[in-house]
DNA sequence: TCTTGCATTTGGTCCTACCATTGTAGGCAT
DNA sequence: ATGCCTACAATGGTAGGACCAAATGCAAGA
């Protein structure tokens, strides 16, 4: 029931050597690890192990390597963004039924709708109509930029989440937006829900500013109304792609 | 407004190469990628570039290496706990006040209660029944052990999110309970919170059982009481902890 | 004072040799 | 023929050295 102290794994060994000292505070965001040459004999192992634990500890997130003289490994802070990455590859390799994402969806919205209200600024709220305005807008154009439109809805979401004053929304919206960056443009291309849709979030987030909780939740509710209307049609049309994507979903 | 076209970056190049072609589907979980010599010349690069890649890939949980003969890097599917780590780590860098994760849980228990009434069956929801009955007997022991019921707790959990047919909400609680590991357990060391809460859990799942969504809902909402009550009655006691936690969280 | 250019620091790459682990094939003994 | 053991080969793990490329700073020169 014992096992070998050090089964190669040097670099993961060091790598959490230096994980542990940022994490205890004995390293802090900004500040440079020795150079490669040095930390070799530190550690007293070869250079390659501690080229691998550097790619390792870049690969997480915590570090940002610079060349030339002043260069090195610089401890980062880590943001969202690892989060979303991971979740991003996992859900290429683990696709999910569109009617699951929207049921999360929703009831995240629902509940960050609530919140923002009741904790968000009336700046902010403010400032989520006038956005929610400048998207309608936008569609009204001759020839609306679905990328940039889509994008836009993404920053209405994130927005709310924001006012939602509570960061685990914004963090869990953010890297589920990255995670289905894809899916999301295609809509943008039908003409009938785009402006329905932009429509909507303009009554909601009246209602939010407003602060009338209920109307705002009835917007909240049709937006996905349309979602499953939009999708199904596309689904229907075109089955070939619908076959495919169970099949995927299958194994 | 260039840039150049390769600023020390070969292992990353590499390893975005072998990625879209896992991603692709080229190479599937279980398969074997060349030996390290052998790339090592298909690439046209050293050998360290190849192990830089290897060390890469490996820490986002695409490959697993093995030595000796018949060893080298295999592909591997991805799991949950890749996504759970990466949060977890970037917890430990942004604490969340307690009332703010509750306020998250509260959401998503909620929906899972919903949806686990529609949609699981009915031997799943007995069994839920069975371990909220065993989490209680386990409590009543003279020497009730800490972590294996918190650890029951977590499992409860899941079955729910299970119970509810939407990985999402699988997922996230996963990556959830694993984030905040540390805060669980020390709720699960006050007599008065843990047993109460575990009598909740058990009408909680005989609620869900006979699906009566209302009351199942009501048992919810008590158990976020409870836990509200106890975080609040210990950071009353101890003062300097919570100035340490809010210290932390400003920065 | 500004520019040029050299020197230094530091990561990026290649190479080569050797060690450690593991699976297997072949030989040896029963 | 069977079963055990050993030697070998494949493969990742480590060490160390040499050189390249980029970034910075300083010094010399215009």
């Amino acid at each position: 029931m014992f096992f070998p102290v050090q089964a190669g794994r040097a670099s993961e060994d060091v790598a959490l050597q230096i994980e542990a000292a940022i994490m205890d505070g004995r390293l802090s965001p900004g500040e440079r690890l020795p150079s490669e040459r040095e930390m070799q004999s530190q550690f007293g192992t070869g250079r390659g192990v501690i080229r691998e634990t550097i790619k390792i500890l870049k690969q997480k997130g915590l570090l940002e390597v610079k060349k030339g003289a002043k260069g090195g490994a610089y401890i980062r802070r880590l943001d969202v963004n690892n989060i979303s990455e991971s979740l991003a590859l996992f859900l290429k390799q683990h696709p999910v039924e569109p009617e699951k994402l929207i049921e999360f969806r929703e009831t995240l919205d629902r509940t960050m709708t609530q919140l923002a209200i009741a904790h968000a600024d009336q700046t902010e709220k403010e400032s989520l109509l006038k956005e929610a305005i400048r998207l309608e807008e936008m569609l009204r154009e001759n020839e609306p930029d679905f990328i940039a439109s889509s994008e836009l809805d993404r920053q209405l979401n994130i927005m709310l989440a924001r006012m939602a004053r509570n960061p685990l929304f914004e963090w869990v919206m953010h890297a589920i937006q990255m995670g289905f960056n894809s899916h999301d443009y295609a809509l943008y291309e039908d003409t009938a829900y785009r402006e329905r849709a932009a429509a909507n979030w303009k009554n909601t987030a009246q209602a939010i500013a407003q602060g009338e909780l209920m109307r705002a939740l009835g917007f909240i509710g049709y937006h996905y109304v349309l979602l499953r209307q939009c999708i199904a049609e596309k689904a229907s049309l075109t089955n070939e792609t619908d076959a495919d994507f169970l099949q995927k979903d299958e194994q």
